[in-house]
DNA sequence: TCACGTCAAGCAGAT
DNA sequence: ATCTGCTTGACGTGA
């Protein structure tokens, strides 16, 4: 098991997310930005290893309005050697590397315009792991999308879409259950793309079919294959007095360390979506070393 | 320098 | 029909 957080990092006095307003695009812009958020997310992967921290999420802001048609820029091959490099480093420390696009995805979209612009978003992603050199247990989680009414059809819109895209997309993509379409339908989904479940267990609490914590990791732990790697699950408790669904601000350990004995037959990447990032993560890895949890990794 | 309105993108539930 | 949460900060204009 890794242990890592999503994005951003609070402690190293950088940004790797920067971005800036489209109506002040421009191409020099773009540089400096992209040129800023390598930089900052090389230095972040320097700390996260120094603390043992070796599971990242990748920001989708790492190169803004990548796939928006203002962009005709190659950045891809402009900073071709700045990939290279931070992507020699990743597999040189074993770190792990995930990716989210963001809410405006959708994959089974009614509308054709939606579907080609998250298709495009899509690639932007795979072009970063691409560039990066990483292989298939790189991975871009997805949600399944939208109901739209009725929800057969639009897993089947799902299920076709995903089956026609090109093949190195398809090998990074996993997709997560959510509000809408929970753990069953996603195992659903999984039968027939072979495409891995990642795990929520906040949304699992929040919509699922009765399964206890062990049978939901019996489920979705099977659909990962060697290729994959180990299974990747997003983890965060309920932030109190918040609506459902809200991160919790900091980590609770009580919460924590029982969802690491339920889950303690089972090996898995742990990403923690908790507000204080970096912090919760180091928290995390003392509360697992102290229960010495077997196959936890810290490094070479 | 600072405050604050706004920011590429979609869906779904609430009002 | 419009607003809000998801997820949240920070960009950038106007004073």
């Amino acid at each position: 098991m890794r242990i890592g957080y999503p994005c951003v990092n609070l402690s190293i006095g950088c940004k790797g997310d920067r971005s800036f307003r489209l109506k002040s695009y421009s191409t020099k812009r773009l540089i400096e930005t992209i040129n800023n958020n390598l930089k900052c997310l090389q230095k972040l992967l320097e700390f996260n290893t120094k603390e043992h921290i070796l599971f990242f999420r990748i920001t989708s802001d790492l190169v803004p309005f990548a796939s928006h048609p203002i962009c005709k820029f190659n950045w891809q091959n402009h900073f071709k050697n700045d990939f290279e490099e931070i992507g020699r480093y990743i597999k040189k420390r074993k770190i792990r590397i995930s990716m989210h696009p963001d809410q405006f995805v959708f994959i089974n979209s009614l509308n054709q315009e939606i579907f080609r612009r998250s298709l495009k978003e899509l690639l932007y992603h795979s072009d970063i792991l691409d560039l990066l050199g990483l292989d298939t247990s790189a991975k871009i989680q997805i949600h399944v999308g939208g109901v739209y009414g009725d929800k057969h059809k639009s897993i089947n819109r799902f299920v076709s879409r995903l089956q026609k895209l090109e093949e190195n997309l398809k090998g990074h993509l996993v997709i997560e259950n959510d509000i809408r379409y929970n753990l069953k339908d996603c195992i659903q989904i999984h039968k027939i793309t072979d495409t891995p479940v990642l795990f929520d267990s906040l949304h699992h609490e929040l919509n699922n079919y009765g399964e206890k914590l062990s049978e939901a990791f019996e489920l979705f732990t099977r659909t990962w294959k060697k290729k994959d790697s180990l299974p990747m699950v997003d983890y965060s408790s309920q932030q109190k007095l918040q609506n459902n669904g809200k991160h919790a601000k900091t980590l609770n350990l009580e919460h924590f360390k029982n969802f690491l004995q339920l889950s303690l037959p089972f090996d898995y990447d742990l990403m923690l979506e908790i507000k204080d990032k970096e912090r919760s993560a180091i928290k995390a890895i003392e509360i697992a070393r102290q229960i010495k949890l077997k196959n936890l990794f810290l490094g070479l």
